[in-house]
DNA sequence: GCAATGACGCTCT
DNA sequence: CAGAGCGCCATTG
C-alpha cells in the first residue's frame, strides 16, 4: 500500500509512522507535545495532521503514551483536539492523573508543561537514569 | 496518478 | 480570549 509497496505481507505501518511513535514514545511523564513538534522531530516539519493521522491508528500493542500529545490552539496554549468524546475523556483524565493541570476553559499552558525537547543526549555516554 | 480526507497550525476578525 | 478560514503534508480510495 501506500504506493511505494515494498514491504508485501506484514507491513502494518509505514516506516515514517514508526518514527512517530518513536517521538511519541519519549515524550517525559506529566508534559505534553503538540503535533507539529512530534511531525517536525519525525522529519516531518508542517506534518501536524500526519502525526495526528498516526495517532488515530495508533496500535495499542506499543504502549504509546498518545495521550500526552495534544493540538495546539494557540502560541502557549494547547487542547485536546480528539474528535472522539470517549477518547477525549480518556486522554484529559490520564493527563491529570499525570499532574498536568486544564484551565478553566480546558486548555493546557504549554509554558507549564510543554514539552522542551532539549534535555536527553548526556553525550558523555552517562545514561541518564530515568 | 488524481481527488478527497484528517487526533493540525497559523492568521485574521 | 474565542471563532472562522486557508494552508501544509501524508495516507487512503
Amino acid at each position: 500500500m501506500a504506493t511505494r509497496g515494498r514491504r508485501s505481507d506484514g507491513d502494518h505501518i509505514a516506516d515514517l509512522y514508526r518514527r512517530i511513535y518513536q517521538v511519541v514514545r519519549r515524550i517525559p511523564r506529566g508534559h505534553v507535545a503538540t503535533y507539529g513538534q512530534v511531525a517536525e522531530l519525525a522529519g516531518i516539519p508542517g506534518g501536524a495532521r500526519v502525526a495526528g493521522a498516526a495517532m488515530r491508528g495508533c496500535p495499542p500493542d506499543l504502549g504509546l503514551p498518545w495521550h500526552r500529545v495534544v493540538g495546539k490552539r494557540s502560541r502557549g496554549m494547547a487542547k485536546v483536539s480528539i474528535h472522539d468524546p470517549v477518547g477525549g475523556g480518556i486522554q484529559s483524565s490520564m493527563l491529570e492523573e499525570e499532574g498536568v493541570i486544564f484551565t478553566a476553559a480546558g486548555s493546557i499552558r504549554l509554558e507549564q508543561f510543554g514539552w522542551l525537547p532539549t534535555d536527553d543526549r548526556p553525550a558523555r555516554g552517562r545514561r541518564k537514569r530515568r
